[in-house]
DNA sequence: CTGTAATTCGTACCTGGT
DNA sequence: ACCAGGTACGAATTACAG
């Protein structure tokens, strides 16, 4: 009793090492296990494969199989239950199971012997307690050996650490090891009563000979070797089974319950197969939004080349407008001075000039007639005049910058002049630029041609290069910008050269320009030059202030400055 | 409907062979 | 180390008698 207690309690403490040690490998294993997952995954799609041609061919003959003649031997087994004879083997163990100290120890061992030897213990007349029985009875002087065997060879670590199997599986293994010696002296005592059910195979002998079975369980490569085999199979087969375990883990929507190893590998093929349909569907969508991607940035560079031609064509506008700029200017500046007002100030104007004929009448003769009659300007002048004044119509066609650049008012903005119209709203700079120089001179040509007007004769410095109008008339008189008028200007641009010196204006143009400049709208009165001085022009020029200009806003203020030597004269008309 | 025997299924084990 | 054949057991299912 002793003997068997401690050989238990050894074997329990042993069992404990064991799980520690073991615990501290699982850990590791963990890691080799979900390597190994892998690699059963990529096995099992080749298992699989196969599964489905066996599992197509299994469904079929399962269907058959009732019919095959395998059934027969399906029915032999009846034969072993007839057998039960063998009562008196259970009596021996009766007593002992009442003796048994450790039932969790019987627990453990009961299947295995029940498994090992069937037909012993199979008497229906005897309970699972009493095939415990042996057991716990087991001869110590057996054991012993036995054990020390199973230890050795449990204690290896090359077949522990090599499957990473399950403690139990070990400790199973290890308990079961000890199983072979309980038969022993059933056998002994009893023969085997059933021999047919179990066929005469090598488990018998170390159960039938209890010395010639140890030793030949000992001998090297003889039975002796078929522990470590068995139990090397063991390990394996745990292995096996835990990556099955974690296969199944890893498959979602499976149940822990009724899953067999073979529906755990259907379930992963259908899984596999289903991750293969989503990844062809993702690299489609990836492959979608890649030309999608790609569309839209082309898009995005044809929006980009569009808008810069945009700019360019809004910067050409602009350049052009400011070559235009002063006809417009012109033309509106006069209508706007001049619109509301358009009946008087046009009486005015066209007084002055009658006035000047009247009065200076030198200044008539001074003007080329031949030149006047030359230039078609000449006749335009007084269309814009007409137009402006809205008096007489225009006897002859529109020249074509006269068609852009002489808009009277709103109303009769043609639709082509838009640019010009937004334009009018704000004050005008003509830009200091040569070829804005020469559009204005152009333009005061257009505006200001010729001696029949006598609005202008010259527009130039009174500098030893003037700019000499195309009328080439003689200077009426010489104007600088008016502080007022250069006040005006700087705010829109103060690095703009003014031209200090005087230019020359005809008296109509003095007056007009006088009129706007002394406009209340344009009442600055900083002086920013010694240049800019005023001087009336000796032909009188008429400041009128017009009672109805009075404190209302200038729409189309007209700024121009004029350069010397390319200069850009800058007049403005407020 | 219930209890029991028979059957099936899945799993574990042993063993021999490769 | 792996595999296949054979054996055995437990649980679940099915068939059947009472």
């Amino acid at each position: 009793m002793s003997l068997e207690t401690l050989l238990q309690a050894a074997l329990f403490l042993e069992w404990q090492a064991q799980q520690q040690q073991q615990r501290t490998r699982d850990e590791n294993d963990k890691h080799l296990l979900e390597q190994e997952e892998e690699e059963e995954e990529e096995e099992e799609e080749d298992e699989e494969e196969e599964d489905k041609s066996s599992a197509a061919r299994q469904e079929e003959p399962i269907t058959q199989v009732p019919a095959d003649p395998e059934a027969p031997p399906a029915p032999a087994p009846p034969p072993p239950p007839p057998p039960p004879l063998s009562a008196p083997v259970a009596v021996i163990p009766l007593p002992v199971v009442t003796s048994s100290p450790q039932p969790v120890i019987q627990s453990s061992l009961s299947p295995p012997v029940v498994q090992r030897h069937p037909p012993v213990v199979s008497p229906p007349v005897l309970n699972k307690e009493v095939s415990l029985a042996p057991v716990i009875q087991r001869p110590p002087g057996t054991v012993l050996p036995e054990i020390q065997t199973s230890s050795i060879s449990m204690g290896s670590p090359k077949s522990l650490h090599h499957y990473q199997a399950p403690v139990l599986a070990i400790t199973h293994h290890l308990m079961q090891q000890q199983q072979p010696i309980q038969p022993q002296p059933a056998a002994l005592q009893h023969p085997p009563p059933n021999t047919p059910p179990q066929p005469l195979n090598t488990l018998r002998l170390p159960v039938t000979d209890d010395g010639r079975a140890n030793e030949q369980r000992r001998r090297p490569g003889g039975a002796g070797t078929r522990e470590v085999h068995n139990k090397l199979e063991k390990n394996r087969r745990a292995h096996l089974k835990e990556c099955f375990e974690t296969l199944k883990r890893n498959i979602p929507n499976v149940d822990d319950k009724k899953t067999s190893n073979l529906s755990v590998l259907r379930s992963a093929l259908r899984y596999i197969q289903s991750l293969k349909r989503k990844e062809k569907e993702y690299e489609h969508e990836m492959e979608r939004l890649a030309r999608e991607k790609i569309a839209t940035q082309q898009r995005l560079a044809d929006l980009k080349n569009e808008l810069s031609q945009w700019m360019d064509i809004l910067e050409i506008d602009r350049i052009v407008r400011q070559t235009v700029q002063p006809e417009d200017d012109q033309a509106s500046t006069s209508t706007a001075s001049e619109g509301e007002d358009n009946i008087d100030e046009d009486m005015d104007d066209d007084r002055p000039v009658n006035a000047l004929s009247k009065r200076q009448p030198d200044l008539l003769k001074m003007v080329p007639l031949s030149a006047a009659a030359n230039n078609h300007h000449s006749t335009v002048l007084p269309q814009h005049v007409s137009i402006q004044q809205k008096q007489t119509p225009s006897p002859h066609a529109q020249p074509q910058i006269s068609n852009q650049a002489l808009v009277p008012s709103q109303a009769m903005v043609p639709a082509q002049t838009h640019i010009m119209a937004a334009s009018t709203v704000q004050s005008t700079v003509i830009a200091h630029t040569a070829t804005t120089h020469a559009s204005v001179i152009q333009t005061l040509n257009h505006v200001i041609p010729g001696p029949q007007t006598k609005h202008i004769a010259h527009i130039a410095p009174s500098t030893s290069n003037p700019v000499q109008l195309t009328t080439a008339a003689q200077p009426i008189g010489h104007i600088t910008v008016h502080p007022a008028t250069i006040n005006h200007m700087t705010h829109l641009g103060q690095q703009l050269p003014i031209y200090p010196q005087p230019v020359a204006v005809s008296q109509p143009m003095m007056s007009h320009i006088a009129h706007t400049i002394s406009h209340p709208q344009v009442n600055g009165t900083t002086n920013l030059g010694q240049q800019a001085v005023l001087t009336k022009p000796t032909v009188g020029t008429q400041v009128v202030h017009h009672p109805q200009l009075v404190g209302q806003t200038v729409l189309n203020p007209v700024t121009m400055v004029t350069m010397p030597s390319f200069p850009v004269s800058t007049l403005k008309l407020a």
